[in-house]
DNA sequence: TATGAATGAGGCTTCATTCAT
DNA sequence: TATGAATGAAGCCTCATTCAT
């Protein structure tokens, strides 16, 4: 990385640099494990320049966490967008959910532990009301509604079960991520459970009549 | 803490005491911020005092882990002792589970979140055959054997919907424990959907033929 | 030593200050009791300025090390080039090499008396094919050649000769350098002793043969 | 080791056992490796028994230091005593002392290299007139005089002689003990090399004609 | 005689951060 | 804008030693 690569760069572009870094770190490592030597270092630039661009460390984990969770959002919005049998459409909307959180576990799983204010308005979603005002159970909601077609339950009950759902991902994510010996085949095992027999379940139906 | 009240605390006393402090850092900061420095300054000794009562900082992570996780455990054992209906005890097994968890969520989330060996020796459980070897999946297993009665599916299909209803748990409770704003009323309409719906229909039963 | 001072101070002055601290350090307690601490208090900066200019401790170890046993060797290497008899050549040789090590005794016996590996890559020559992997070692299997001429004995017996002077050599400094009280004259007895009759003869020379 | 058996020791026997443990870890360890803790581990008491027995660290080690090298010295005396051939009985002199040397190694050179004058009453050896007052060179020179029968050369010559065949073998046996990983067969090859070629020309006799 | 408790110093190393340039 | 120098705190751990019992 020559010094005149380096002039070339607008600020915006070294901003995510930094970020890209970062992110690199955190899922190879562990958040816990990241720190801005390691950052400065894989971008051949000294420490003190990350102080250029952010206030301080946590300013950097914090914007990870909330863009990362932008990422998620709309991969499950284009999911929702392919048509198809509606069944089939949550499962697909599901797994993407799980899938892509794991391409970024660290990250993922670091947004949903925090309990800043900034990054809880991505990704709380357990209160009375999330199933409108959050934009991934929103999606979810929608997915329900269009199963149950005219014998949709209640508002209230439909987003309890987006919550259960939405929870339940959470919990497989957070195993897959940290059990990390687990074989390739028992990952795909779970989650072929979780998504093609247990959503269904939670949806209100028997596994037996499988797709429609 | 003067000196003379050190010296009336015996062996075992100091050791608790050490325990105790190191938990709370841990519910308080997490498990991956606890130090042996911590520790020493909350309870007024030199950090070098903490090596006559425990091997290293390891020895005192698996000791705490291994005693919450023996809480958990002793308390969803009484729950399956309870007579009555197998799908009753199931709903009230789990309730305990999450119940449990939560009394403790700071330490509980600490350890499901912990990758270190230590602690992966008592959390791990998404492995195939770890419905033998893990005893709260076995306490599981072993409900879920009860409800099917003659009609138990293999072993290999019984763990992994063990391996569900664990993993949805831990879900649940980590939102739980991450959502502090949210309600009494709506906390507990969660763990009753997630109880009282979830868990029959993981179970293999529709919600609409509530108990048997 | 003001900031003023160490402001004047470029990298590499810093550098060679932390080495020549550390030489000191070795000269008077011995290797084994280096430490980065003791490096730092005495040039007056915070023991982690030492990571700016070296990996970690063994780095300095080796560089010092390096340096010594590179100070050695060239000092052998001028002596064999001088012109002249193959014999007085050996001579001078030797003597150079004792007198050298002597100049800085304590750090050679702290080199030649550590086991770390770091330092043994240099000090190590008893092993069988070391006559020609370690430097010095080779210079004196050449000289050895020049004056057996046509009848050099086989490699191996070369090296073993070689061998019992390097070692025969390390003793004498040893000794040397432990009993501080000899006078001048007795030291220049014994180093004379061990040159003009003892190293001859281990090379398979009679004393009385002198000279071709 | 039960309370009754620890009860029947007298003071001394308790102070050769931390000597003793004391020695066995140096062997193992290295002398910059022995600790207090570890010397009382091995021995089953507590680390402040040893202060009861003697001064500090540096009184043990000094201890063992001066007993070892009185050990050597009485097994190179049983060796003179036996009888044979006079160039015999020096090689199998210099082959003892060698080998009794490695068989305590660590603690052979912490001897050697000490500069504390306790110890150097037993281990100094190159001035003037060490002929007569060091016991070990006195043996040395007992068996170089019988060597040369009528012919013996002044004194002088002859402890000069003396003094090369021992620093020489200790240049050896540091040698041995630092370079762990040679080879045993090495190991024997240039003990033999030291003991049947070399000494007997330090001894002004050709290697060829071997034995009288 | 023997010990357990306790400490403070020191061992290596990594880190976030500040500051002058 | 970018950096290198420097630090002090903190990380885990081992040690010799003292002291009261």
């Amino acid at each position: 990385m020559s010094v005149e690569d380096r002039k070339e760069r607008n600020r915006e572009e070294l901003r995510q640099l930094i970020l890209n870094a970062a992110e690199e770190i955190i899922g190879r490592e562990g958040i816990e494990k990241l720190s801005l030597r390691k950052i400065a270092s894989k971008i051949d630039y000294s420490p003190s320049i990350i102080y250029h661009y952010f206030k301080d460390k946590s300013d950097i984990v914090e914007q990870i966490t909330a863009d990362r969770f932008q990422m998620i959002l709309s991969a499950i919005s284009k999911s929702k967008e392919s048509g198809g049998d509606p069944v089939e459409k949550l499962k697909k909307l599901n797994r993407t959910y799980i899938e892509t959180a794991l391409s970024m576990s660290e990250a993922y799983l670091s947004a949903q532990l925090s309990t800043s204010p900034d990054v809880l308005r991505f990704t709380s979603c357990m209160f009375r009301g999330a199933g409108s005002s959050n934009p991934a159970l929103a999606v979810l909601c929608a997915s329900l509604k269009e199963i149950h077609g005219q014998s949709t339950p209640k508002e209230d009950e439909l987003e309890l079960t987006a919550q259960m759902i939405v929870s339940a991902s959470i919990g497989l994510i957070l195993k897959l991520s940290i059990e990390k010996e687990l074989s390739q085949g028992q990952r795909q095992r779970l989650i072929d459970q979780f998504v093609n027999v247990t959503v269904l379940q939670i949806a209100g139906r028997s596994p037996y009549e499988k797709s429609i």
